[in-house]
RNA sequence: GGCACCGUAGUUCAAUGGAUAGAAUAGAAGUUUCCUAAACUUUUGAUGUGGGUUCGAUUCCCGCCGGAGCCA
């Protein structure tokens, strides 16, 4: 495109100009205070042309606008040589996506694999905000790699088996009477999540007693007769004994039909559901392979480390003296059991930032092993969620439940929107499916629109907005856009399958406009190797911010000259298509009408 | 103690080593006989601190201060 012609362009310029060789040249956006569309600085060519920064870009300049049809002028400040480019390129240049889809959904035969691993939650209690962060960032990176031209596959490895499922099961079994999801009308997550917080208690109970009596806090939690009995529970577990297994099928069977209503209101889904109860197991061949290898080593006990010193982390034990794996030795066998089935180019963890030690070591060992695959992977790391005391501690209740945040927000959207007075001519089925696009849409985006590596801030005592840089202002101007086409259908029959007539004067919001959309997919991309969502945000918050600008400023049904008024009408629609697309990327719909 | 991370308007977020550090929100002042005012316009306000590298540093390097994380 442009770009690729500007840089080939230039290389040319500065071997004629100065015999000099340059492999590559970046443009940059013109910043908006200046003159024109792209901006080359040419600090870096200065001990070739040897000469001032003004004169060599003026120089280059002068080469461009004589050489390159679609360069119209050129200014230079200081060191900045401002391109700009000709309206005729940008009509073309709109032209060519005029009514497409801004996203390419063909994927070639020849695809690469990405395989996306995230949600990934435990089954002893519901999901909350850290996991809102989790489920939306990995859907929307899956996305976003299809978007880019990935074969992707979602996958999710549900933790369901282990010490924590069975403090659930024990007290549930001795405090529970019975209680299923239909007799006491709580989602099965939840129930079960509440004798997660009965066995603290309880347990917090006998620890009270046994310290009392004399005894030290370490002694107590080794001797709490409830700590034992969960042990005991996780032993019968592994032997597979009927009883235990029963329970734990018919409480993880509540937890799962939970979670599948609060993934289907958060709108995301998997391709593929591991479950740990089947891939604990996997990992111990790897060890053999490394032991053979030598990149393992056994000690006198029989456990066996990898000495990791050199790299600047520490001996990390993969199996223990009695032959049991540890998290590590499953991680290693998932990842390649999941190459053997998916032939994956990458595999990407969505796993929060305090987990990056055990992904280093992860990554790590799968490359000293060997494994080719092993490079494709990347450990897609988040920040943490906080709320403004901190972090959400389970214990103290100050976490914030998905379930109940969802609802609240499509609370809040219901009654904004009633307020506004735009649920006039919506049915009550209309109106509901209004307010769950608002309402899940503005929660979608404030957590998508901060850069993923960043920790961020929750504030539960103030609610998410819906004006400013939210996803209701977004939607708002697609909005506007379906509305203003709609009209132009009634009024005089414009279709967006009319061609657009080249022949008009651009204003500078149009051109500016234009430009935006033609930024649409070198942002994808790097959104896509970048693994942000952000960037996306970003971008189709400017998009609307600059388009609200020109719907305020500009008449469209009202122009009189046809061929302008069929123009704004074409860059409506088709701006408004990249709404929606960008919208897409990150999980969130919009709606025809609010 | 070791490892890695983070400090930007009152607040929440932006800024491939580039021009006068952008938005939103909160505060102040305006805009509706006109296609959806969840909008638009104007305005107040920030790079924790001290060095270094560079033509140029919020960005890279080192020290300090502050915050949160992981490993024992």
């Amino acid at each position: 495109m442009i770009e690729q012609i500007l840089s080939e362009k230039t290389i040319e310029a500065i071997k004629t100009l100065y015999g000099g060789t340059v492999d590559k040249i970046n443009f940059e956006k013109t910043n908006p205070d200046f003159t024109g569309d792209f901006t080359l600085v040419v600090f870096n060519f200065l001990k070739l042309s040897k000469k001032k920064p003004e004169i060599t870009a003026e120089e280059i300049g002068n080469y461009l606008k004589s050489n390159v049809t679609e360069v119209a002028d050129y200014n230079v400040i200081k060191g900045f040589l401002n391109i700009v480019i000709s309206d005729a390129y940008w009509l073309t240049y709109l032209s060519s996506i005029n009514g497409k889809s801004i996203v390419n959904t063909q994927l070639p035969a020849d695809a690469p694999v990405v395989m996306v691993e995230y949600s990934s939650p435990n089954t002893n209690k519901p999901l909350h905000l850290g996991h809102v962060r989790n489920n939306l960032l990995g859907y929307s990176v899956a996305e976003i790699l299809k978007a880019a031209g990935n074969k992707v596959i979602k996958t999710n490895i549900v933790n369901d088996r282990g010490i924590h499922i069975c403090k659930s099961m024990i007290a549930w079994q001795r405090w529970g009477n019975g209680e299923t999801p239909e007799s006491s009308g709580m989602k099965g997550d939840h129930l079960v999540g509440k004798y997660y917080v009965e066995f603290d208690k309880q347990y917090k109970l006998e620890l009270k007693k046994l310290t009392d009596s004399g005894l030290t806090a370490e002694e107590a939690e080794k001797q709490a007769p409830l700590m034992k009995a969960t042990q005991e529970m996780l032993r019968k577990w592994e032997t597979a004994d009927k009883e235990v297994r029963d329970l734990w099928t018919l409480m993880n069977g509540w937890v799962y039909k939970g979670f599948d209503q609060t993934y289907q209101m958060l709108g995301v889904d998997f391709d593929k559901v591991y479950y740990e109860s089947n891939t604990y197991i996997l990992g111990k061949d790897l060890i053999e392979d490394g032991l053979s290898k030598g990149v393992l080593k056994r000690r006198d006990d029989y456990s066996v480390y990898i000495d990791l010193t050199a790299d600047g982390l520490d001996e990390k034990t993969l199996l223990r003296a009695d032959g049991t794996s540890l998290y590590m030795t499953q991680d290693l066998g998932t990842a390649a059991q999941r190459f053997k089935e998916s032939n994956f180019s990458k595999l990407i963890f969505t796993v929060g930032n305090e987990q990056d030690y055990h992904f280093k070591v992860l990554l790590l060992i799968l490359n000293k092993l060997g494994y080719s695959w092993a490079k494709g992977l990347f450990h897609l790391s988040y920040g943490m969620v906080e709320l403004p005391e901190g972090k959400m501690k389970s214990r103290e209740g100050t976490v914030v439940d998905a379930d109940d945040l969802m609802q609240e927000m499509i609370n809040t959207a219901a009654a904004t929107t009633k307020e506004l007075g735009k649920v006039e001519h919506l049915s009550e089925e209309e109106a509901n499916e209004l307010y769950k696009i608002i309402g899940m849409g503005a929660l979608k985006y404030f957590m998508l629109k901060v850069d993923p590596k960043k920790k961020m801030l929750f504030n539960p005592a103030e609610s998410i907005d819906f004006n400013g840089n939210t996803a209701p202002f977004i939607m708002f101007n697609y909005v506007r856009v379906r509305a203003i086409l709609r009209k132009a259908k009634e009024l005089n029959g414009f279709e967006t399958s009319q061609p657009l007539d080249l022949n008009i004067a651009l204003l500078p919001k149009e051109k500016e406009l234009i430009i935006k959309l033609y930024h649409f997919t070198p942002t994808l991309l790097q959104a896509a190797n970048e693994f942000s969502p952000a960037l996306i945000a970003n971008y189709v918050y400017d998009l609307s911010k600059e388009y609200s600008q020109y719907y305020h400023d500009t008449q469209m049904l009202k122009e009189e000259h046809q061929a302008t008024m069929n123009f704004r009408l074409h860059l409506s629609n088709t701006i408004g298509m990249a709404i929606k697309s960008s919208m897409q990327l990150l999980g969130i719909n919009v709606p025809e009408r609010m």
